[in-house]
DNA sequence: CTGAAAGCGCTAACAT
DNA sequence: ATGTTAGCGCTTTCAG
């Protein structure tokens, strides 16, 4: 980028005041048919193009907007930027990406830079749980005025806008469908307890108390919580000595790792096992599985459209957007029979 | 972003000259350890943040770096902008992502803007095919001063930096194994004639021709191409009726297609349909679908890498790197009875 | 070692 | 309708 043109060439070319060129090129004020002309000439024969920085500087606006999750490998992640991205092309926003590993600290330094970089806004998936745990000298990245709209998470303790899907609901008629066909020993596979873990796991409580199945937390299986079992493939192994009939499964990423222990111990979906996973994507569809379809799509769409309100009029700081997901029934589930159907303790 | 804290403030509270504060806080140049620590100590009591914009401007370097491509929820596209986001990181860059759709017309848009916004490069796996078909207005933003590295894709007709597989080697080497399975009528699954198809269509040609077995281009089904078939998955439907016995499918995006159509057709693979994929997800391990694994992350890296290098110094604007993609051989493929292997013509 | 001041490219208030 | 000019926040040359 060597030799830039600026506004000041082309008003030069064009025998006009950087001013008047100016205006042509932004669109605003009052132009005479005639300067117009000879600006427009210069801007195409120069192949001007404005500079994006300088405008940003001056507007105090970059029409850049971030998104901070933890990894776009995730699908509803991936779902969730695509849809992110084509909202923000519509208002002219270009969208960064930063993908923090769920680890705290490169949040941090994410929001950090993205606030430094002074983007109209940010989209956030939070790696954080508690906002208790944030340090002092970060807390203040997550209530400056910046612009933020969290997604499909909250952190506990913190106001926010989020939006997200009826986690608690849905997972509550999930359960009470798997319940429905009979099942009592319902494995859980989650990620780790982020606040939709715990929404879902609620659902998935209540839904047990309501039909008098008692709830034993050494059912729920976390896959990625930092307090231990990497090992969780392992454990899930033990499922069948566990008598558990049904797998409800937390997060689409953590589907795959079922269906390897399914294969490994020749077990057959539904006849051995049942299944429902959370999110829905093609794949599943192929293979039959029972899934909680989010409406990914809208949940990107409004989140852009509430970030970019925000810059706007400094009211919805505070709002809570949610939802609904929708079960899509397949062949992943079936129903038990009677003579397993011992009274619970 | 009401108050903004800028340089002159933290100047003025630490009582020393706006050179000197931002010596200091840019870390450049000589400052006594006294002053430092004033003017670190005002960094610290106001919370200061350097506006990323103005530093751009004057710096005329914004650290970021642009993806353009089809569609990040490409599995392909998916895994390589992580891999770029990681590497782009750890130079201190920041990474805008643009998705084309495939459409020339929003490949020039988002090119323009991307020169507009003075980003440090571009990661351009481009919708073009051609360069002739390029229309003169919009030639220049493949041959301007910003720095470009192509990656899976190049264009005929335009000398540039591109960094792709060993396409037509590796199906040469995927078909030639298909064929000493015995193997004669093998069906191509494509997406569209992008240069990475023609090479890979190049290599099957080639495993056909040193076989001496006949090319049918009939064989070969353009699922995406503008010309015509969106009834793609109708014909993929007749595989059975012309003999086909194995399927080679250059996309895995294009892979559930045929196993949908496997499925609806109560056919088993590798018994009646044996099936070779382009790129290696999770789930084909978990089906047994014998794949050519891309070295992806390692792509993303070097284009990373590559494109900063080119802003650096104005060579290696014209480069070719080849990465050696692997087969990944599974259970997706058998061997055909001699009995069909009559003399082809 | 430090400070004053110019200037990156653009916008917009103000003056004509 | 048009031009002059200040200034967004930062870096860096040039003097001292």
């Amino acid at each position: 980028m060597d030799t830039q043109i600026t506004i000041a060439d082309v008003a030069k070319y064009a025998g006009v005041s950087t001013a008047t060129a100016g205006r042509v090129v932004g669109g605003y004020g009052n132009v005479s048919e005639k300067s117009r002309e000879k600006v427009l000439k210069a801007v195409k024969e120069l192949n001007y193009r404005p500079n994006v920085v300088a405008q940003s500087l001056r507007r105090n606006t970059t029409n850049t907007i971030a998104v901070i999750l933890g990894s776009i490998k995730n699908n509803y992640c991936n779902k969730l930027i695509y849809a992110i991205e084509k909202e923000a092309q519509k208002h002219g926003c270009n969208v960064i990406i930063c993908n923090t590993h769920e680890d705290p600290a490169q949040e941090y330094r994410h929001l950090q830079e993205m606030y430094s970089r002074h983007v109209d806004g940010v989209i956030l998936m939070s790696a954080i749980k508690d906002f208790e745990t944030v340090g002092e000298d970060y807390k203040n990245l997550y209530i400056n005025d910046m612009p933020k709209v969290f997604v499909d998470r909250t952190i506990q303790g913190l106001n926010s806008h989020v939006i997200q899907s009826n986690n608690k609901e849905m997972s509550y008629a999930a359960v009470n469908y798997l319940i429905g066909l009979g099942h009592k020993k319902i494995g859980v596979l989650a990620t780790d307890n982020y606040s939709t873990v715990r929404e879902r796991v609620e659902g998935y409580r209540k839904a047990l108390e309501d039909n008098g199945i008692p709830y034993f937390s050494d059912l729920i299986l976390y896959a990625y919580a930092k307090e231990g079992n990497q090992d969780y493939k392992e454990r899930l192994e033990y499922i069948r000595e566990r008598g558990i009939t049904a797998i409800y499964v937390l997060n689409n990423t953590l589907c795959i790792d079922v269906l390897n222990m399914v294969k490994k111990q020749t077990l057959r979906i539904p006849e051995d096992i049942s299944l429902v996973v959370w999110d829905d994507e093609e794949i599943n569809d192929y293979l039959d599985i029972t899934t909680i379809a989010q409406p990914v799509e809208r949940i990107g769409k409004i989140a852009v459209k509430n970030l970019l309100k925000q810059k706007i009029k400094d009211i919805d700081t505070e709002n809570h957007e949610i939802l609904k997901a929708e079960i899509i029934f397949r062949k992943s589930c079936r129903e038990i029979e009677k003579e397993n159907n011992v009274k619970a303790l």
